[in-house]
DNA sequence: GCCAACGTTGGC
DNA sequence: GCCAACGTTGGC
């Protein structure tokens, strides 16, 4: 079982929408280092939920993976922001998961706690200029984050 | 709103 | 295959 730190924009997609929805396709990632990530996620994986370009940014929750492998359904959607007209029906370009609201944190677990706690070789997403919206996250670490919350 | 840090695109 | 130009992300 691995440990996953996915980003979202709250005004696009936060953990309130999820927490409606209970589960949910993660559709929209378009760059070829976060799929890789995403294709790597397994059934039973859990992923931080974590809020971007919010002040602050940080955790807000945990997600489980419930189904691996799917092709993006928005890449074939020309009404979608995230369509993509180069992707071949037959040998689709894009793959997410599917997943379920696991829990939502009482407190934002924020990126300067984790900043503090951790060393930017321990956790990508505290890497300055760090972009990739999918990042694993080890599992000491993620036992850490987990023990910090309520 | 700024801008650093990337990733992507496309001409050559 | 190089790399300049451009677009995007996301913290601040």
């Amino acid at each position: 079982m691995n440990y996953w730190l996915m980003k979202s924009e709250p005004i696009t997609y936060g953990i309130d929408h999820l927490f409606k929805e209970k589960q949910c396709i993660w559709d929209g990632v378009r760059n070829y280092q976060a799929r890789n990530f995403l294709k790597m996620m397994q059934v039973g994986d859990l992923a931080f939920f974590y809020h971007s370009n919010t002040q602050p940014p940080g955790i807000v929750g945990l997600m489980r993976i419930i189904e691996s492998n799917i092709d993006d359904p928005s890449q074939f959607d020309p009404d979608s922001r995230y369509y993509d007209p180069k992707s071949d029906p037959q040998n689709p370009r894009w793959q997410t998961v599917k997943v379920e609201l696991a829990e939502i944190f009482n407190a934002m677990i924020t990126l300067e706690r984790l900043k503090q706690n951790f060393r930017d070789d321990q956790m990508m997403v505290i890497k300055k200029g760090n972009r990739l919206s999918i990042t694993p996250v080890e599992q000491n670490i993620a036992e850490t984050i987990l023990s910090w919350r309520n």
